[in-house]
DNA sequence: TTTTTTTAATTAATCGTTTAACCTGTTTAC
DNA sequence: GTAAACAGGTTAAACGATTAATTAAAAAAA
């Protein structure tokens, strides 16, 4: 790597100061600082040496980084891919860069990520907090560092978040199962901790108690760890049931389309012998000879907030901490090919 | 955003110079330059006022930012999603942080990027070319900044690269598709100037030819920018031919899932009507009652050598460029459910 | 006792930018 | 004719970390 161009280069070469040379590329020579003649000078040398400024130098001087960290729970789930991709988009929009980490669900790896960050002089975090992971934000709260939890938060905590309405479009969704004449209508969601999930199901198990259809025992817990067994288990356990199930409602995307192809894998006709409702959408949903109704969240809005939110919170030192709820869509039909 | 802890906050408590925190920090006080006693001193402050380097400040110094950009083509397909995680794990282990960028197939960002990344002062680029982007690396080249390109080259170009046996895998897997006896064989792939691509549709045309099956009529070119429409009109032309197709080759992930979409929606058993080969795996595949072969890519092992590649050139100056070919892998039964 | 070596630190320059403060002519005002 | 205003710059310190060069005192060697 060659010696890179610096606004020195630039000075050099036309005699002049590099303050100089900084203030007409920074378009800070408003009121007469600099000639007319000099100004084009410095542009057109700088435009023939290609001049790109050293943003770790113009950081440190500044103290901004014009940098933010984005923390994800699982990268290889096209959700967080998505939101992930939005994000970013987004803040460059802004004038931010992104650095993007994942934690795979392990909080260990959330807490070497934030001082990653932190090093690196981000100026705020978007994040996806895994369990147990409170004691972190709390120190990032401390040391006054702008943060916006998205998708999932801890509703204990005074923090910035957006999430979408997990517990109303649950409702609705099962309402919905409901509506199509189950009877008997199950759950499959994970065994944890996580404060969206919990609503979710406490969305599908109001509206199940509301229709006086809830049955405790037909509401399965599935670990992250040993998703695919425990979701064999968990259909199967369902299906054998005295009276058979005829719905089913899937908390998540991973759980969505593990459940689905559990079903077929069993031979059980998604259309016929059992109403179905997923977290998420899914390519291979949209390959099924039936429609299969899911729960799409607005992923690129979350991502528009969340940016919005960071960047109000990190320009404006606004103390205030906003919880941003936006409402999720039931997704019935759209998928329908034949 | 409280005042950061620096060096000088931890050399100010303990009243010594900044130099001495920072030699007992690296580990750099080797033969008796700073006291057991002190050392240990700065340790314990350290940890206690959670002490962490500014890495702008010491890149500027060292002039070495130890990240590295990732340039992808397309972060939503799931092919560059998991080869992103990858990259950006192997190079975590090996120190470095990644900043990724997205082109979206377009030079002009692709040119942004560029800019953006060595502005940050990138050491390397680990990049998926868009077309006709040899300019953009050429000049890469010129200014002495390691790069490695992955995934599409330019054979044109003395580049480092990392790709896969694109010819062979097709060839073979278009042999595999003979070998199940089909006799008109089709091809689905982009109208556009890709090596990477051409070479896929060579190896199956060069196969066909071998085999007494060329048929150039049935070969069909689909344009990225109007995929569905595209497709729906390949296949339906590939279809309505005199004597029907009995397989067909899809050279890419996103023609593959496209493709399978429409030929399920105009009922097309993919099993009896007709064989198929797609290229990378998808999700949606496991979800059939059948078997769908197809191409896997060893995407893991691509972005350790990408990685390996880059660092090598990065730190050791190695002017040799490479041209790393891995394997694909025909995978004909993994995906059977039942 | 004097010289050399060792130990344990400090100093100061540097990386590339930014920016408040300063300088030096020239014009304008009174 | 002197002061004030302005035009068109330059200087120098600073951001936080690194590191070669230096210093000062103590210990060891001569």
């Amino acid at each position: 790597m060659q010696k890179r161009v610096s606004l020195k280069t630039i000075a050099d070469e036309l005699s002049v100061s590099s303050a100089t040379v900084s203030l007409v590329l920074n378009g800070k020579n408003q009121n007469g600082r600099v000639s007319k003649e000099m100004s084009q000078k410095i542009l057109d040398k700088a435009a023939e040496l290609n001049y790109i400024p050293n943003s770790l130098a113009k950081g440190l001087k500044v103290g901004k980084s014009r940098t933010i960290g984005l923390i994800i729970a699982d990268i290889s789930n096209l959700f967080f891919g998505a939101l992930a991709l939005h994000i970013q988009n987004f803040a460059e929009e802004k004038g931010y860069t992104v650095i993007i980490g994942n934690t795979n669900e392990q909080l260990g790896e959330m807490e070497k990520l934030i001082n990653f960050l932190y090093a690196r002089q981000v100026e705020g975090l978007i994040i996806t907090p895994t369990e147990k992971s409170q004691i972190l934000l709390k120190k990032l709260f401390h040391n006054k560092i702008p943060f916006v939890l998205v998708d999932r938060t801890f509703p204990e905590l005074p923090v910035n978040s957006v999430l979408i309405d997990n517990y109303e479009i649950s409702y609705q969704a099962t309402l919905q199962l409901v509506k199509r004449g189950c009877k008997r209508i199950g759950l499959v969601t994970y065994k944890q901790d996580h404060y969206h999930i919990n609503e979710r199901r406490r969305g599908c198990e109001d509206a199940l108690k509301h229709t006086g259809l809830y049955n405790p025992d037909i509401m399965e817990e599935v670990r992250y760890d040993f998703l695919k067994n425990d979701i064999k288990r968990a259909i199967f356990s369902l299906m054998s049931t005295k009276e058979r199930i005829d719905g089913i409602f899937f908390t998540t995307n991973s759980i969505s389309i593990n459940g689905v192809k559990e079903l077929i894998k069993n031979n059980i006709n998604i259309q016929k012998d059992i109403q179905i409702m997923c977290f998420d959408e899914n390519d291979a949903f949209y390959i099924l000879p039936y429609t299969v109704p899911f729960i799409r969240q607005p992923i690129k809005e979350m991502a528009q907030k969340a940016v919005d939110l960071l960047i109000d919170q990190i320009e404006m030192k606004d103390e205030e901490n906003q919880k941003i709820v936006i409402c999720a869509e039931l997704v019935l039909s759209e998928n329908r090919m034949f």
